[in-house]
Order: structure tokens, then C-alpha cells, then sequence
DNA sequence: CTGAAAGCGCTTACAG
DNA sequence: CTGAAAGCGCTTACAG
């Protein structure tokens, strides 16, 4: 007794024309729906597939077709529900196409990065989905995967230069924007010393957003000191370890433009602490409108980036790319939408 | 100018072999690391894969081997950050055994997840790891999935009787236990008045934890209202609407054990949009201890699962399995750890 | 409308 | 230590 599972003997398309009577080729066809076989013998042939528990084998099938219906997505942060609704929409989307969804996760290691990359490379896909670690060389990368699949980076850029010939497309936020229209709301609602507040410097993302950030206090004629960016890792324990930096500025800020949601949440916790009424006496936006930004405590003001719509796009790229890979590579940068919530009074009378 | 997409020609081990004037045999054994090889043929090959970009097909591998290196794991909502964890767990103990994940979401839907699990199985995975959609009965499993793969189902029981003969292994959270724990703690604290909150009465971890709740009220001698026991959609969303009805009931509660963290979370909102304080005037509880619930305002006082750790662990308990079908199969019922944090004050004089 | 043969990229006895 | 041959489960021209 095997407990159900017939381990020993899988059931072939061998088997089933031999029961039926018929060649291998007839029966393939029949999977296939070819309207070249009499339906009689269709209906004998489906008959005993379900008889026999018959079950397709796409991977010899696909070795012989030389196609693939395989996606690889690599998420650097499953935990961060951004990146879990991002690889939620790819899956859904890949899914309706007939794709199936080769899952890895870095957890922000560029060298398990690598070894996933170098796994997955080997059930050759259609196309990689790439959501990089931090700080991901893009030499790395394309010694991991060579040129065989397309691959799609999302978010972040890949650092370094590519080297000739090695393409790839991007998908990301208009990160830039986005902060500058936060940072112009906040300005609008009387606020004159804003803090840019987390995320690391050296990441593409954090420098765009910083970048719109000061484009926004430039155009208001506000001059910028550089002690108003305040690095800390994109997290909300860190965002919250270190929300007392902002008073440590002469004159202390009375709003934060934060680097993301999980940095703005931590950051309230931190203001809370220090006896700070976020919502009330200072102001907060974050990026990326995770779900709990809606139903934390003020309500956050963010810039929504629609993660699951993303993840859908993503995979609708990519599969465009797989089927015209001459085409020239895109660079697609989605705006974001200020959402205004609670976390963002006016500003006080000093 | 195909953009560095070698579509047209994959390098294969016959090209390898031509190229260094070896057969495929030998090749093949310098790539399964053979100490038959001659030291200097093994360099000699060794380097034309690397030099002609060679990448290894798994596929083809397996098909002959007859083996399989892929895992499917099919998640209910990856949009919950405690699914989120498993769903990374298990890839990463996955990926250390050399195994790849298929993944698949089914957003709570029984007829996507029978659509997934079809899929995914013509993948001929070595075993599969569902997080069953609500409701999901396990004759329509067994139909997508016929009994080729070993299945370990995680977190809630699949409804229905199995059929003779198909059986799978379970890897679950002792509700009952952690329900009952957080009971009696309330208990101790001094509440008299206790809700259970939240949850689809008729899920399998609801009806655990009802249970559980009542054990502990029951050990107390106090009487179960069933009033008491209020149903809404296991969601934040929900948890925070339906919060009035707590205080429809004669005696109101001084403290509610929930469903699980998203809905103490939402009930918290809920209670203070009702004019109470959670954490000082009132009691909540949850179970999972997500990230967020260290986080909140009061943090919540819950039941700890590690979800990371428990997908590592499903991954385990699934790989063993493959490894002896015939053994007999296994219900893992993991102990779940109070937590107290700020959210359960003891109970005010009336 | 159906069948015999070749082949996808690999591995595995079996010779030598 | 290396090669020729067969075969994993499928599909695809090509005959008939």
C-alpha cells in the first residue's frame, strides 16, 4: 500500500492509444483539440484519459516544442506587502496567459540573488521578472542569467553599467514626481521646514524621491539643508529607532516627507514617543500606499503606486518583450497619486 | 540585431561536445561532476561551456531521470502578510534542497485554486503545498490534482471526506490551545465580560478557536453567551466596521479575543471611532503576531505561529514525504506562544 | 482521418 | 577513461 500515490508508474500518452487502439499521435492531437480527429474517436480517447488519470506532461512537451510557459520572479522582500501585492498581480496575470510562475526570493541578498537567478535559469523561462536586491551590479546579474531570457527589472535600478548588448527593460514609479508632489502639498499646507526622512541614500529610488523633493522646496524658493535628509534602513523598526534625528536640526522640522510607508508608519510610532501628535503638531506622507496606510493611526497621507496593478503590468511586458525580442528595450515609469489622509495637517503657529 | 536574445539557437550539450571533440556522454558526466573524467578533459569542457554560455536544462534532465525538482505552493492570499512569510519560508528551504517553487495564488477563490492546481500539476512538481482557499473542499482537490504529487496542506482543513485512498499531510496552528491561552490570560487579568471577535464561524481555525475560547471560559465557570461570539470577514476592513456590535450586548465586554491580528487591528480603530481605548478601557487580543502588530497603537498582545518558520517547516515535512509515500500520513499541530504586549489591560471597575 | 518515424536535450547502462 | 545507443514523454512533418 502506497497511500495513494502511484509513485512507480506514471500514465504516458503511450498508455492511452495503446488502450484505445490508436497512435500516440492521434491521441496528442486530441489534447491539442485538432479538429482532424473524428469525434468518436475523441470522445474514446478523452474517455480514457479520465479513466486513467491521465495527466498532460508540459515540460516534455514543451522540451520538444522548444517554447517555454515558464515565468522566473525574483521579490528581494516578500514581507513587505508591496513587493507581496507586486508578485500577487504577476502571478494572477501570468496565470490568464498560461504561464506558471517560477517564485524566488533574495531577502535583499544580492548573492542569494544570484544563486536563485542561476536556478531558475535552468527551468529556462519565457522571461525573468526581476525585483532587485539592494544594490544588485547588473554584471552580476547577467553572469547569472547570460542572454537566453528576456528579463524585466522592477523598481530599482541594476547598478553599474551594462555591457554592450546585454538589455533589459525597466518598470518603476516615478519616483521623482511623486515626492516632489508631496513635498508641494506639504508646502501648500504652510509648511516651510520639511525633512526628507529615510531609505538609503544610495538607492536609485531613495535619490529620486529626494531629488523631487528638493525640486519642490527649489521652486518655493526654500533653501536645502542637507541635515534634512535623514538616512535609515527602509524599515519601519529602523524609521522608528530614529525619529528623535529630526529634532536634532536647529530648527526642528515640522513635517517628513518619508522615503516609503514602512518609514512614514515606523516614524509616527517614533514622533508618538517622543511626545509628538502626528496628524495633529506635525505632518507625514509616505510612498507606495500598502494597506495599513489607510487604517493606521492618523490615517497616512501617500503617494498609491497600485502594487497588484504593477505586478499585472509587469507580466504583461514581459511577455509582449518574449514575443518581439528584436523590439527596442522600454523603460516604463508609472505616476503615482497623491492620496491625502489625516497624517497631514496644516501647519502649526511655531 | 536580435537585442542579445539568442531565441534562435540554445547552446546544448552537443555543442559542447563537438566543439571539445568529446561525446555527449562525457560532457554530461563533467557536469554531474563524474570522477571518471580525465582532469584535463573535465578543464578542456569546463571551459567551452563557459566560453559558448552553456546553460544547463533541467527539464530535459528531469524528463529522463524521471524526477523532479520543482515544489508547487499554492497560497490563499498572498496579501496577508502571514502567508506572505510562509510563502517565503517555504522557498527558502525549498531553495537550500535545490528545489524550485511554482507558485500560485488563489485570492480565497475555490474555482481559481482548482484552475492553479491543474496547472500547476501538468508541471509533474515533487509534491504540492497548498494554503487552501476557504471552503475548499477536498474532492475537488483530489479532481485537479489526482493523487501523482504528494499534498500538504497548511493552516485549515480542507471541508468534505476525503475519498478512500487519498490522503495528505496537514501542518497546522493549535487554535484551540492558542484561543484558550489568550482566554484565560483575560481571565486572569479580570475580565469577567469576554467577546470572541471576528472570523467566518464556519472555517476550520474559527471553529478551533471558538472552541478554545470557550474552553477557558468554561474552566472559569462562566456561562458562553452566544451573542458573545460575533462573525465578520476575517479582514481589517470588516473588523472595524462591525465594532458597535460588541456593545449591543447588554452587558458589554471589557475585552475581546480576535480572530486573528487583522481583525484586533481593525477592531482597535473601531473601538477608538466608538469613543473607547484600546489598551486602557478595553482588552483585544489576536493571533499570528504579523509584523504589524509589535507595531501598533497600543501593540498588540497575540498569539506568536513564526509563519517563516512554519513554511520552512511545511517545506520539510513535504520533502520528507516525497522521499517515503508509503508512510503514514501526518497531522503537525505547531504549540502557538502568548504574547503580551500593551493591548490587554486589566479590567476596570465598572 | 490515422500511423510510423524522427527529434527536443538530457542520462544511463553497456561496451571497449 | 570515453563512445554508441536507447529512451524519458511529448510533437511534428510526412505518408497513406
Amino acid at each position: 500500500m502506497d497511500g495513494g500515490l502511484e509513485k512507480s508508474r506514471r500514465i504516458t500518452l503511450n498508455d492511452i492509444a495503446r488502450a484505445c487502439g490508436v497512435s500516440r499521435a492521434t491521441v496528442s492531437l486530441v489534447l491539442r483539440r485538432s479538429p482532424l480527429v473524428h469525434a468518436d474517436t475523441r470522445r474514446r480517447v478523452e474517455a480514457e484519459m479520465l479513466r486513467q488519470g491521465y495527466v498532460y506532461n508540459r515540460a516534455a512537451a514543451n522540451l520538444r516544442q522548444r517554447v517555454s510557459t515558464t515565468v522566473a520572479l525574483v521579490i528581494n522582500d516578500l514581507s513587505n506587502p508591496f513587493f507581496a501585492e507586486f508578485a500577487a498581480g504577476v502571478d494572477e496575470a501570468l496565470g490568464v496567459k498560461g504561464y506558471v510562475t517560477l517564485l524566488g526570493s533574495s531577502n535583499e541578498s544580492p548573492a542569494r540573488q544570484r544563486q536563485v537567478l542561476g536556478s531558475l535559469i535552468e527551468h529556462h523561462p519565457a522571461g525573468i521578472i526581476l525585483s532587485p536586491a539592494e544594490n544588485s551590479d547588473v554584471a552580476d546579474v547577467e553572469l547569472a542569467i547570460g542572454r537566453h531570457a528576456p528579463l524585466l527589472v522592477f523598481n530599482r535600478k541594476l547598478t553599474g553599467t551594462p555591457a554592450p548588448g546585454f538589455e533589459y527593460d525597466f518598470l518603476g514609479l516615478d519616483n521623482r514626481a511623486g515626492a516632489r508632489a508631496a513635498t508641494k502639498r506639504l508646502l501648500e499646507l504652510g509648511h516651510r521646514r520639511i525633512a526628507f526622512y529615510g531609505g538609503h541614500a544610495d538607492s536609485s529610488s531613495c535619490r529620486e524621491r529626494r531629488l523631487g523633493y528638493q525640486d519642490a522646496l527649489g521652486e518655493a524658493g526654500i533653501p536645502i539643508d542637507p541635515r534634512s535628509m535623514i538616512e535609515t534602513a527602509p524599515t519601519r523598526l529602523e524609521a522608528n529607532a530614529h525619529a528623535d534625528a529630526l529634532f536634532a536640526i536647529d530648527a526642528a522640522p515640522t513635517a517628513a516627507v518619508c522615503y516609503n510607508d514602512a518609514v512614514a508608519l515606523g516614524l509616527m510610532l517614533g514622533l508618538t514617543r517622543l511626545g509628538r501628535h502626528p496628524g495633529v503638531d506635525f505632518a507625514v506622507t509616505g510612498f507606495d500606499d500598502i494597506p495599513e496606510a489607510a487604517l493606521g493611526v492618523p490615517p497616512l497621507t501617500t503617494l498609491s503606486a497600485d502594487p497588484r496593478a504593477r505586478g499585472r503590468q509587469a507580466a504583461e511586458l514581459l511577455l509582449q518583450r518574449a514575443a518581439a525580442p528584436s523590439l527596442l528595450r522600454r523603460s516604463v515609469v508609472v505616476p503615482v497619486l497623491l492620496t491625502e489622509r489625516e497624517s497631514t495637517p496644516h501647519a502649526l503657529r511655531a
